[in-house]
DNA sequence: CAATTAATTAGCGAGTACGCTAAATAATGC
DNA sequence: GCATTATTTAGCGTACTCGCTAATTAATTG
């Protein structure tokens, strides 16, 4: 086994905007959120669950977007957001590989 | 399947540290290093592979530290951290087993 | 086309994060 | 005990985060 950290730092760094992203409580509910409701909600059916002002939800979700966590699509009037979850366990199970042996869940 | 997020938000802010303290590329190649090293490293082996000064390298070792990401030790004048894997790896996976099935590796 | 509904953008204020330098503490060695 | 080595604590400035309210854009409806 390698002692050096090779590959780690440059997946780490693509991660970043990830991590970053979910250092934010309400920003990880939201992802859980979307994920318990099929992974397709309306901006407006996430601002209901939080206490939060609706411009505040707007830009957790940017946030969200811009890391790749989110795609947006307009339908009318509404936005509908689709949790990318592929990305998210991409990202997760990435950094977690260079940690000990893969757990079975 | 259930539709609702139950233990998902206790389990969610129990982890709010760790995932704060992933947020900083540094704290995040602290770990790596740490990891790839053996899991054991003093203050001064990890600030000599880091390009910020010595201060806010021991500020983000609190960080760690107090998420539980670390553990400290004092020998003589030195003092040696401890990645603690396990809570690591827990908070990862717990977090992670919400989304989709295990990954195929 | 005026009014309503859905959501964003603009912009502000308080708090936090992160870098730094300088000073302090703690153990070791002469 | 005085100097040296290892590390932390104190304190400062800039920059970013996150909440808010007010104003704006865009699509729908009467």
């Amino acid at each position: 086994m390698s002692r050096r950290a090779p590959a780690a730092l440059a997946k780490h760094d693509a991660d970043a905007a990830v991590f970053s992203a979910l250092a934010h409580p309400t920003r990880r509910e939201m992802l859980l959120i979307l994920n318990f409701r099929g992974g397709t909600m309306s901006a407006g059916e996430i601002a209901a669950r939080f206490s939060c002002r609706w411009p505040t939800v707007t830009r957790h979700l940017q946030v969200l977007e811009r890391a790749g966590l989110l795609s947006v699509t307009k339908r009318g009037r509404t936005r509908v957001y689709r949790l990318k979850r592929r990305v998210l366990l991409d990202a997760l199970d990435g950094w977690r590989r260079w940690f000990g042996a893969s757990k079975p869940a």
